[in-house]
RNA sequence: GCGUCGGUGGCGGAGUGGUCAAUCGCGGAUGGCUGUAACCCAUCUGACUUAGGUCUACGUAGGUUCGAAUCCUACCCGGCGCA
């Protein structure tokens, strides 16, 4: 097995967070104290912070791109330099997300203003637009082009083009897996397709249909690599917004022999913890369950409270880079320019080690001036916020204290 | 002193008779960002405003014209060249 997963503390009976869980996750490459917080790295770098740093703010795990590291700068280039972590020099345990996502963000999103969070009311697209979009059953070289998107959709796979150079690319579940297998992470995820929530039931169902179906590929072709036996895969949970689905979907990728779960799709903010709640119940309890692309603070901490034990999300860094931090009041945007003469800390509630002795001030001026130090002092204090919080969690669960910390938390951030 | 080129909004710099409160870039303000096409994107940035407009503006002062940032005259200031 190349995975173990234990739980050792639950949410109290009766409580809203009874399906809480903290466990220990052990990969070849080290063990996971979950819950946790996994910072991104897309592109095998987690974005202005390094490897050294991400140990000393706690993180745990990082997760990198197959469609990213795919382009560029090539997976065999990964492979020939010992897998992932080798390659970036990050010595824990590692994770890949499919290529799903660009599904989504190259396809259906790709010039949207929608992305992995729906802002508001989510209106189904009319029949006119559905027609004119991705989904087409023989791939059109023009039709990406024609409609302003780099991604194609049909029941095998997906065509990409480039965002670098234009160039035409294809992934099916099998490529996926391959891919994934020569990059090499201990645990990775089964090829998907990430709906928008403004598709209408019919096509969320179609797609996860198809998911379904791709999930099977997916975990055919890593099981049939015995290469590839210390290398965990994730199925992940579809269904868009709709709790039938969810659960429906729950129940398909949980029949299948996974290691662990995602669950996966791009949400309206109200959608999420329904969509999370029918998906989760069908999950056996046993397996790691990792929520993909989430988030913010008090979604990850809902989360937890319904049962997920694993998040990842970029808008810590990247709310970082473009001069956003948490604190446990909020976010706060440093380029105002009321933080101009702010010499308090970043967040007086919190010591994020290596940037404790930095000023509101300072920081302000650097982002202001675009001094690339701001972007990674931003990027360091949220990821060492957020990795604090899910310690916290942890910490709580394991001292029977998870809902009064969730509850503490919320009355001071806003 | 003569000649010549030029003086436009915080800065740079378009415009060279009406469609100009004046393209664009920078700077500034605010907002957005949730499996990263993201050191990115959006809006605003003369004043007043009952948001439809009104007023004051393209070195200064006059003038031509129905109409001038744009044409003419004088002056002031700057660059360059010659003395």
């Amino acid at each position: 097995m190349a995975l173990t997963f234990s739980i050792l503390a639950r949410g109290k009976e009766n409580s809203l967070s009874k399906n809480a869980r903290a466990g220990v996750l052990t990969t070849k490459h080290g063990t996971i104290h979950t819950p946790a917080f996994v910072p991104v790295g897309t592109k095998a770098g987690v974005k202005g912070v390094l490897p050294e740093q991400l140990v000393n703010l706690g993180a745990q795990v990082v997760l990198a791109n197959t469609y990213h590291l795919y382009l560029q700068p090539g997976e065999e280039v990964v492979k020939q330099a010992g897998g992932l972590g080798s390659f970036m020099d990050w010595k824990g345990p590692t994770m890949t997300d499919s290529g799903g996502f660009q599904v989504f963000s190259l396809g259906a999103a790709f010039g949207k203003t929608i992305t992995k969070i729906a802002k508001g009311e989510v209106i189904a697209r009319t029949e006119e637009e559905i027609a004119q979009a991705q989904h087409v059953s023989v791939y059109d070289e023009d039709v990406a082009t024609q409609h302003g998107q780099l991604a194609i959709v049909d029941d095998e796979g997906v065509t990409f083009t480039s965002h670098h150079d234009g160039s035409l690319h294809r992934f099916t579940p099998e490529r996926s897996v391959e891919i994934q297998h020569a990059l090499g992470a201990d645990m990775f995820f089964a090829f998907d397709e990430c709906t928008s929530p403004t598709e209408p039931y019919e096509y969320q169902k179609e797609a996860m249909d198809r998911t379904h179906r791709w999930a099977l590929r997916s975990l055919k072709a890593h099981r049939q690599n015995l290469s590839a036996k210390d290398q965990s895969i994730f199925g992940i949970v579809q269904g868009g917004r709709h709790e039938d689905l969810r659960k429906e979907s729950a129940r398909e990728i949980a029949s299948m022999e996974f290691d662990g779960f995602g669950i996966g799709g791009s949400f309206s903010k109200e959608d999420m913890q329904g969509a999370l709640q029918a998906a989760i119940t069908e999950l056996p309890e046993d397996k790691p369950r990792h929520f993909l692309g989430i988030g913010e603070p008090g979604d990850i901490l809902n989360g937890i409270a319904e049962g997920m034990d694993l998040f990842d999300c970029v808008a810590a860094t990247r709310l970082g880079r473009h001069g956003t931090i948490y604190t446990k009041q909020g976010p706060i945007n440093l380029t105002n320019e009321k933080f101009t003469y702010d010499f308090a800390p970043l967040d007086p509630h919190i010591v994020v080690p290596g940037t404790e002795g930095f000023t509101r001030a300072y920081v302000s001026h650097l982002l202001k001036s675009k001094e690339i130090l701001g972007q990674v002092i931003a990027s360091m204090h949220n990821l060492g916020f957020i990795i604090q919080l899910v310690d916290g969690a942890r910490e709580a669960l394991m001292q029977g204290t998870f809902e009064q910390y969730r509850s503490d938390f919320f009355a001071s951030y806003y």
